[in-house]
DNA sequence: TGTATATTCAACCATCTAGTTGATAAGCCT
DNA sequence: AGGCTTATCAACTAGATGGTTGAATATACA
């Protein structure tokens, strides 16, 4: 995958803020004021944070009235995981799975 | 797990130089010297980047004559692979899970 | 002792980040 | 039309980040 993407992915969730923001549309869409509210910053903070987790492709937004609903968008969760899983055998015990992540590596998809 | 930790592991995880370094180390130790080589980068730049994985507790260090030889630490990356194990049930298309995730985010470890 | 190698420290700089306040835009409702 | 709500835009600020160059530290080796 672009590592570009991966960059913005992980940048985006290093922050708490945005974690608990993906956390919380985990149970369902939400509009900005709702994601706001539990949180102690103020509307255009939060505003700035959909705004780097939509561009990290991490949320979509959907246009109601003068709500704008966003929802959990999968695929960088996804491809971060599946990153993560190359480092896999460093820590389940299973080194069966050793010498095929290492040819994995060595395929020349390295470091994404 | 501790929130400043999972912050600290996505924001080390977020810059390609230093995916690029737990790459070169997920096939063995290495000397900074060795790690900066294949990169575009003075020692220095290399030299902080690994404080970065170090306070992350992604990589540790040993010591040997005036070499300092660099190890990955799985714990950090494990604990992040965990965090987003939490939002597999939107890509993996398995919804036997979901209802079990929904049940563990709301038991109050949420947002992390 | 003196030199070469490996690595870090210190100072500096440009850019990014996360927050603020205040103004603006868009859509509902009477 | 006018007012309320929802949300974004714009400008600013403090502090973090990622890079540089130059000096310092630590260890080996002749």
């Amino acid at each position: 995958m672009d590592t570009n993407q991966l960059s913005a992915t992980f940048a985006a969730l290093a922050d708490p803020t945005r974690r608990a923001i993906l956390a919380r549309l985990a149970e369902g869409e939400a509009t900005v004021n709702e994601l706001a509210d539990p949180l102690p910053l103020t509307l255009q903070a939060v505003s700035k944070h959909l705004k780097v987790l939509e561009q990290a492709g991490l949320i979509s937004r959907g246009r109601t009235a003068q709500w704008r609903p966003c929802r959990l968008e999968p695929v960088p969760l996804r491809e971060a995981t599946h990153w993560l899983e190359r480092y896999r055998q460093f820590w389940d015990g299973s080194f069966d799975r050793l010498s095929a992540h290492l040819q994995e590596i060595q395929k020349g998809n390295a470091h994404g």
